[in-house]
RNA sequence: GGGCGGUUAGCUCAGUUGGUAGAGCAGCUCGUUUACACCGAGAAGGUCGGGGGUUCAAGUCCCUCACCGCCCACCA
């Protein structure tokens, strides 16, 4: 850009700011006005309410930031959730409302496992058994530490106005702590237990996963048809050859005329070298215009089966390991299933016992993190009852009672149902309710190192203590978060999955289980906002957490907003290369614009669109801001301005009826949470309205004779330039604080020093 | 299979209780006389996915069809 000639400056002489000369840059003042907000230390309603900010006993606005993982950097979605959360934060705390925002990081553990094992793998070729549990849990906490002084640094720069007195960390001592007194109290009240039932087992990533971190994937297949034996009289049909050796039963639909007079029949048959015992029954579950209308029931290796064989009382034969391999003799012995499955078909056409094969598609599970296949496996694993009743000492649960017996599931749906909690978005509401009421058994436990680590111990000898019940195995067990003796006891080797700790969130980042005055105060928090696509894992979680063990909800209101696309609508992802960069933005254009164009057009829980052309669009208006005060300063230089903060409580003009009625339309719109709405009504009147109408009106009268008439409007210009300020700095706080801090003084007359904590206008 | 969204200007989307179709971006024409060319002025552009219904009046309410997308379940 090219300087002016100094000579045609008209500003030479003036006393107007050396910064409004130049047109507004970003990059040179973001960081130094969040340094001014953070050594203000006014992120802590604490110190808001020490230095008279905030009244003690003003209204609460408290809400938990959802951690971000610590495995990433930032990427647009958490740049729009920490934009939307500190447009609203930055607002009530204008209010004078006492706002509390709580940061954190999340370990999120099979993720950052797996990405640090990949990392040691590549570079060393070592596996985590290689490096043993202590040296890989090591590696991981470097690994965290470093990516986590970047993410920190990278939601500073967002803006986001975060209590950082109150920072937390998923796997900080005092949320550990919290976690395990958690595990130890549900397992007390009998909702926690040890059994064996099936889980989705991923043989990549050696774990349990839970059924949300299954993705389907459509494949071809090969449907076989086929009888066990020559003489054996129903042929059934699967894609699982290899798993007809685990084979208990034959299971046709009750109704089934073809079949009828064979339920109840049993079979002895050899079965690819393996002796079978079949037994044919009758189940509802099955279908009969599937293949033949008879099913092979396998119920150590089908989650469908298993529970037919719940009800049947059939044995479960396990005919493959951890390792995706065959644990039967003969034939197969130690095959990997593939290849088991090539040996069964050449066997079944050997014999002759093969009717068809016929191509399919059907859906493959497969593990969200390592893309292996699932296999369904019986194993002892850690559940949640969801179903078990118990006592709820204490409620405030509209629609439970104290004393009351409630099952977790129950209080899942009576919190949305009774309106405790209230969706920002109808619709999310029902996609909970029916997420509530199909709610299984939720596994708990994973086979990895990285988390917390199940607080139980086993020792092989028996010991005269009360705390100790007997397990399975004949092995001693005791819960609690330390051994009942320094030696002689194990820990259990797993640990908790991730979203067991997640659940606690809002409450163990304000010091439970400690009953901390912040707790009081803050919780139940007033708004929780996240994506949509966690509702499952973590918001239905989280009201189950924090009804059991406070008997609260865990936040009032739940706004989810959507997905953040391309500017074509398309998902973000690498192979499209289609990445935006929050930072690298931000360094072009400015935070500001970056955040206006994130939050312009987005309509809660639908997905919007970034584009750089969009982030352009919106640096012009900071930009437009800027001159605005440029005019704005130069129009009343000299001049005799007197600005008093309840000048717009008495609207005496069409000017202040304007600005009225534009504060009463952006309150309504933060009520409904339409913060797009309001954005876009500030956009409007500022570029609209104040620049392109007010002040071209304004040049003729500054220039006129009439004193009165000058007089007036230079006033009018200085207060509408301090409410819009205001009134944008939720949205656009860097530049509007910018402004505000060059302001002289007698413009911004009695208001506070930082517009951070300047009052909210008044109608 | 079950559920839920969406279809409005070239592109991306608003449109609140039914009352004369809106914005941003792109594009077109013109303009650089001092807040801002990171600007201003102006014009153009839509039978609101198709069909039917209710109504004095429908982008908006109801029915139906088509297409796109998402979530859940999953057939062995």
């Amino acid at each position: 850009m090219e300087e002016k000639d100094s000579n045609s400056q008209p500003f030479q002489n003036s006393s107007i700011p050396e910064a409004f000369l130049k047109p507004y840059a970003p990059q040179e003042s973001e960081h130094v006005m969040y340094a001014l907000w953070e050594t203000s230390r006014y992120f802590n309603p604490d110190v808001c309410i020490e230095n008279g900010v905030t009244k003690a006993d003003a209204d609460i606005f408290s809400i938990v930031l959802p951690p971000p993982n610590v495995t990433g950097t930032l990427h647009m979605g958490s740049a729009l959730m920490l934009a939307i959360e500190d447009i609203l934060v930055r607002y009530h705390r204008m209010h004078g409302t006492r706002t509390l925002w709580i940061p954190g990081t999340d370990s999120a553990a099979i993720a950052t496992q797996a990405r640090v094992e990949k990392e040691i793998q590549k570079s060393e070729g070592k596996s985590r058994h290689d490096l043993g549990r202590e040296e890989l849990l090591k590696r991981i906490d470097t690994f965290v530490e470093d990516n986590k002084s970047v993410m920190l640094a990278q939601m500073r720069s967002i803006g986001a106005s975060l209590d950082w007195s109150r920072y937390a960390y998923t796997m900080d001592e005092k949320r550990y702590h919290a976690v395990m007194e958690a595990f130890v109290r549900m397992y007390n009240a009998g909702l926690i237990y040890r059994g064996n039932r099936i889980v989705n087992w991923d043989p990549k990533g050696q774990t349990t996963i839970s059924d949300d971190e299954i993705v389907y994937e459509e494949r071809k297949a090969k449907l076989y048809t086929f009888t066990y034996a020559i003489d054996f009289p129903i042929a059934i049909s699967t894609t699982r050859l290899e798993t007809k050796v685990g084979d208990t039963a034959v299971a046709v639909h009750p109704d089934d005329e073809r079949y009828k007079h064979l339920v109840g029949t049993e079979y002895d048959v050899v079965f690819c070298d393996v002796p079978l015992h079949i037994k044919i029954i009758a189940d509802a579950s099955v279908e009969k215009d599937f293949g033949t209308g008879a099913l092979g029931v396998t119920p150590a290796h089908s989650q469908l089966d298993w529970e037919i064989a719940d009800r049947h009382n059939l044995s479960r034969p396990a005919v493959i390991n951890e390792y995706a391999k065959m644990t039967v003799d003969g034939r197969l012995g130690g095959l990997k299933v593939t290849d088991a499955r090539e040996k069964v078909a050449e066997w079944l056409r050997e014999e002759n016992l093969l009717i068809s094969v016929e191509e399919i598609t059907q859906n493959v599970s497969t593990a969200e993190r390592t893309g292996g296949i699932i296999e369904p496996l019986p194993k002892l694993q850690w559940w949640i009852d969801v179903e078990k009743p118990f006592v709820m000492k204490e409620s405030h649960i509209k629609g439970i009672t104290s004393g009351q017996e409630v099952t977790l599931k129950e209080l899942m749906r009576i919190s949305a149902e009774q309106g405790d909690v209230k969706f920002v978005t109808e619709r999310f509401e029902k996609q909970y309710l029916h997420w509530a009421k199909n709610l299984r058994p939720w596994c708990i436990s994973r086979q990895i190192w990285f988390g917390h680590r199940i607080p139980v111990w086993y020792r092989t000898h028996t010991l005269n203590d009360e705390t100790i019940i007997h397990a399975d195995n004949a092995v001693e067990m005791h819960v609690g978060i330390t051994p009942p003796e320094p030696t002689g006891w194990t820990q259990d080797p797993d640990v908790l999955d991730t979203w067991f700790s997640s659940g606690l969130w809002t409450f163990t980042t304000l010091g439970w289980p400690e009953e901390t005055a912040d707790l009081k105060t803050y919780h139940p928090t007033t708004l929780i906002e996240s994506g949509y696509d966690i509702l499952p894992f973590w918001i239905a979680r989280m009201i189950l957490m924090s009804g059991f063990f406070l008997g609260q909800v865990p936040f009032k209101t739940i706004y989810l907003h959507g997905l953040v696309r391309d500017g074509q609508g398309r998902k973000i992802s690498k192979s499209l290369g289609n990445n935006i960069d929050p930072v690298d933005m931000a360094e072009k254009y400015g935070m500001d614009a970056v955040r206006v164009s994130l939050i312009a057009g987005m309509v809660p829980g639908t997905d919007s669109k970034i584009s750089e052309e969009k982030i352009r669009g919106y640096k012009h208006f900071a930009n437009k801001l800027w001159n605005i005060t440029r005019f704005v300063l130069t129009s009343v230089e000299g001049a005799d301005v007197n600005h008093t903060i309840s000048l717009l409580s008495t609207p005496h003009s069409p000017f202040y009826a304007e600005l009225s009625s534009l504060i009463a339309l952006v309150d309504t719109h933060f009520s409904n949470y339409r913060i797009d709405l309001a954005s876009d009504a500030l956009y409007h009147y500022v570029w609209d309205r104040f620049a392109s109408e007010i002040i071209e009106e304004s040049k003729p009268l500054l220039n006129g004779h009439d004193e009165e008439a000058k007089k007036v409007r230079q006033q009018e210009l200085c207060d509408g330039l301090l409410c819009i300020l205001k009134l944008l700095h939720p949205f656009m706080p860097f530049v509007t604080e910018s402004i505000w801090q060059q302001l002289p003084l007698k413009i911004r007359g009695d208001e506070r020093e930082l517009l951070m904590v300047a009052e909210w206008p008044k109608i």
